[in-house]
DNA sequence: CATATAATTGAGATTACGTCTCAATTAATA
DNA sequence: TATTAATTGAGACGTAATCTCAATTATATG
């Protein structure tokens, strides 16, 4: 796994230890598939038979993100989500406010007008998100919900 | 003020009562200057002599929300902000890093391609979140970080 | 206007999530 | 192998948010 090796130059550059923990926490990210929040990885690493404390993940999870191996995605039912970025495209969401599907999609065209913008304010930009929440197509349908409506209709 | 009447016809619309501690928060969120979170809403409320408990301003957001008067809007130093949606155009921000400052853009070349993007996945969108962290134009000099380059460089 | 009724409120208890503390342990190095 | 600074886990702690429930009140109706 080419992300073990990243995790580890980026410990070492700071003097940080490559610990057990660290490394079944690792492992446990990268067989998740790639959505995930923090209740899912202790899961996770219940089932692999480590007991690592809450104390130990919550503190790895910022070394994983610092070595951009993942990062926090979106917010969902007010939990905060990572996913897997090493090795994968940047792309953004869609999440169904009905069933909770995430749909990914990269649209480079939007991410050139981001850096556009972020160029005419003097912005450094480190990191972007979009996220649209809404209804995917089958509960859309289930709902009757016209796509072609601009407008969400209030309920009654 | 307009949003009042638009909030009472939501209440009435779900036989929700237009109570006065209801008619305050409104006053307060739309005195407020627009990005605030709970605590500083809490705070306006302090100061215009109004005593209203926690839990009944919890309860009343929620509420500012589905009558499309007011929108979370982004997550900042693990709070939610929120800002006055009614009247105003919809637009995405930036965020600084170092000094916290928010910076409104709107680009609607760049909302086109979203709903596009949705049309394209029978997507049908009820709200959408575009936030660019990073470092404004005055912090990028200070922390001299050149603009131009597309990469975040690695401390040390 | 008086009455009926369902919605609302506030105080405080409770939960949920995340952080902190500190003694014991351990990875890394030489 | 010895040295040393980093790490860990258990549990205490902090804080935001939700819940409970008895008392109150907005609204509709006659
Ligand atoms: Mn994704
Ligand atoms: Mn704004
Ligand atoms: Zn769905
Ligand atoms: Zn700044």
């Amino acid at each position: 796994m080419k992300g073990k090796d990243k995790f580890k130059q980026y410990l070492k550059n700071r003097n940080l230890k490559f610990t057990p923990e660290r490394k079944d926490i690792l492992e446990a990210v990268f067989s998740l598939n790639s959505h995930f929040d923090i209740e899912q990885l202790q899961q996770k690493l219940k089932k692999m038979n480590k007991k690592i404390s809450r104390a130990t993940v919550y503190r790895t999870l910022p070394l994983l993100i610092e070595s951009n191996l993942i990062k926090e995605t979106l917010h969902c039912q007010s939990r905060v989500k990572y996913e897997r970025i090493y090795g994968h495209l940047p792309h953004d969401h869609m999440v169904c406010l009905r069933c909770g599907k995430i749909i990914e999609f990269r649209n480079e065209e939007i991410e050139k007008l981001q850096m556009d913008t972020c160029r005419d304010k003097g912005f450094f930009p480190v990191e972007h998100r979009l996220g649209i929440k809404g209804y995917c197509k089958e509960c859309a349908e289930k709902l009757k919900l016209d796509i072609n409506s601009k407008k969400v209709y209030s309920k009654k």
